[in-house]
DNA sequence: AATAAGTCGTGAGCAATTTCACAATATTAT
DNA sequence: ATAATATTGTGAAATTGCTCACGACTTATT
C-alpha cells in the first residue's frame, strides 16, 4: 500500500511536532541542517525521509515551513480525530489521563476502564472511567487501546479487545501479548528501556568523539 | 569494547525477564522456538543473539534455563545495583516512583528532585524527594537520570546534569536535548509512539497473514 | 551580469539486522 | 543399537536503513 520505510514512518510524528514549533515561532523557512540539529537526526536522513513523499523543498532555499507542515498534517491525518481507550487506571494510566495528548495531536483518550469500583464513575482529566465489565458495550467504534493493567491481566483483556474488534494496542505491561496477525501491537517496556540504557552505559562507553 | 550488535543488546533485558519467569515456573529447558513464542522474536534471531556470547545451548536439546539465566545475570550485571535519580515528580514521575523497578531488576530509583515546595521533603514509594536546588549536592555518585519535567525545563536541567557528571539520561520530555558526545540519551516519546501506531494502522494495514 | 554561497534530491556504497536453510549433534523411542 | 525426532549454531543471502558526496538549482551579493 505505502512504500514509505518503517524507519521513516516512525520519525514523521517527530518532524511534525518540530515543524509545528517552528511555525508557532513564526519561522518561514527551514533547512534540513537546522531541523537536524533540533530533532537530532542526520540531515541526509531527513532529506531522504522527505524525498519519499516527493520534492518538498527547493534547492538552495530549504523547506517552506507552512507548506511542509500542511503536507505532513494531511499525511499524518491530523485532521481526523482518532479515539483511543485506556484500560487500567492505575499509576501509569492516571498519568496518561492527566496528560492532554490533544495539545499537539489528533489523538484523544475518549474513555477509560478499570476493575476498581472506587474509580468507576469518576472522571480523570475530562475522561470518564467505566467498569471493565462494560467494555464491549461502551467501546464501539474505538479501534485503539492503551494497556496499563497488571501483566497478569494482559492476556485476558487482550482477548476481549480482539473479540471486540480492536486494530491496534499500545502495550505498557511487561507481558508479550498474543494477537491475530491483522492486529498491530507496539510494546513500550519501560523497565527494559532502563535496563538497556544501563547496559549500554557499561558496555558501550562513549568517548568525546561520539 | 564489546562486539554485541546494538539490536541484540536491546533485547537482552527482555530475554532475561522471560528466562526468570520460566525459572520460577520450574522449567528446566527451553528451545529457541518456545522462547520465540513467548517474547515474540523470531527464533533464528534468538539463536543468533545468543551465539554472540558463544555456544550456550545444546543441539537437539535446547537451552538449560538455569544456566542461561545465570549467564545473563552476569552479562547484564544483575549483581551490581545501579542507582538512578528521577527529576520531576509530576504525573509521570510519581507513577515511576510508585513502581518498584527493583522487583525484577538491578536498578533502583534512589532519589527524586522537584521544584515544588509541597513535594520536597516527602517520600513517594520509599524514595525521598529533594529540592532541585540541592541536586548537585545530593546527587554525587548517581550517573543515570530519568527526566520527567516539563519540556521547557529540559535544556536547563540537562546542562546541570551534564556539569554534575551524568553519563546517561532517560528522557521522557518531548524536547530533544543536546549533550556532549560522551553522554548517552535514550528518548521515550509517548506521544510520538501513539501517533506512530495510529499512522501504521492507517497506512500499513495488516492482513491475516501478518 | 556574474559570482559566491547555500541547499536539495539522490545515486551509490556501506553498515546493520534479519532470515533462510542445513549440517551437526543430542535425545527419545523401539 | 538403530531409527526417528528435535534443535542448535552459522554461512550466506536478503532486507532494511544510513551516510557520503555531488550535480543541479536557488538566492544573495557585488
Ligand atoms: N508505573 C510504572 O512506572 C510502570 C513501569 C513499567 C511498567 N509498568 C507496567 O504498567 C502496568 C500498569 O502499572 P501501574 O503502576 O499503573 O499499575 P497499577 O497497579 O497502579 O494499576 C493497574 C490498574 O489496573 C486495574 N486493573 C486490574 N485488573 C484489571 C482488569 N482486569 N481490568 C481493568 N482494570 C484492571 C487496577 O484496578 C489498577 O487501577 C503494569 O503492567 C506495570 O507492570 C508500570
Ligand atoms: N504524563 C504523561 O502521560 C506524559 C505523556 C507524554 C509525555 N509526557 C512528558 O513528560 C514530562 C512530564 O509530564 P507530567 O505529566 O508528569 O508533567 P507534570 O507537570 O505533572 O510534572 C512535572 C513536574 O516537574 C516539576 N518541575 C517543574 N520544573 C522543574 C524544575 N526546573 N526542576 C525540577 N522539577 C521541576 C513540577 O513541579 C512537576 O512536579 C513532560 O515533559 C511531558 O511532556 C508526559
Amino acid at each position: 500500500m505505502s512504500k514509505i520505510p518503517q524507519a521513516t514512518a516512525k520519525r514523521l510524528p517527530l518532524y511534525y511536532r518540530f515543524l509545528n514549533n517552528l511555525n508557532h515561532q513564526g519561522k518561514k523557512r527551514v533547512s534540513s541542517k537546522e531541523l537536524s540539529e533540533a530533532v537530532k537526526v542526520d540531515s541526509a536522513t531527513i532529506r531522504r525521509d522527505f524525498s519519499y513523499f516527493g520534492a518538498l523543498g527547493k534547492k538552495g532555499y530549504g523547506y517552506n515551513v507552512e507548506y511542509l507542515l500542511g503536507f505532513f498534517r494531511k499525511t499524518l491525518d491530523q485532521d481526523e480525530l482518532t479515539d483511543v481507550a485506556l484500560i487500567g487506571v492505575g499509576n501509569l494510566g492516571t498519568a496518561f489521563l492527566h496528560y492532554n495528548f490533544l495539545k499537539n495531536n489528533n489523538i484523544q483518550i475518549k474513555m477509560a476502564f478499570d476493575a476498581d469500583e472506587e474509580k468507576v464513575g469518576t472522571k480523570i482529566g475530562e475522561v470518564p472511567v467505566y467498569h471493565i465489565n462494560d467494555m464491549e458495550e461502551k467501546m464501539t467504534g474505538v479501534k485503539v487501546a492503551i494497556l496499563t493493567i497488571p501483566a497478569s491481566e494482559a492476556d485476558g483483556i487482550t482477548n476481549r479487545l480482539v473479540d471486540q474488534g480492536i486494530t491496534g494496542i499500545l502495550n505498557f505491561t511487561p507481558a508479550r501479548i498474543t494477537v491475530p496477525g491483522h492486529i498491530r501491537v507496539h510494546h513500550i517496556d519501560l523497565a527494559v528501556e532502563l535496563q538497556a540504557l544501563v547496559y549500554f552505559l557499561k558496555h558501550y562507553p562513549l568517548t568525546k568523539e561520539d
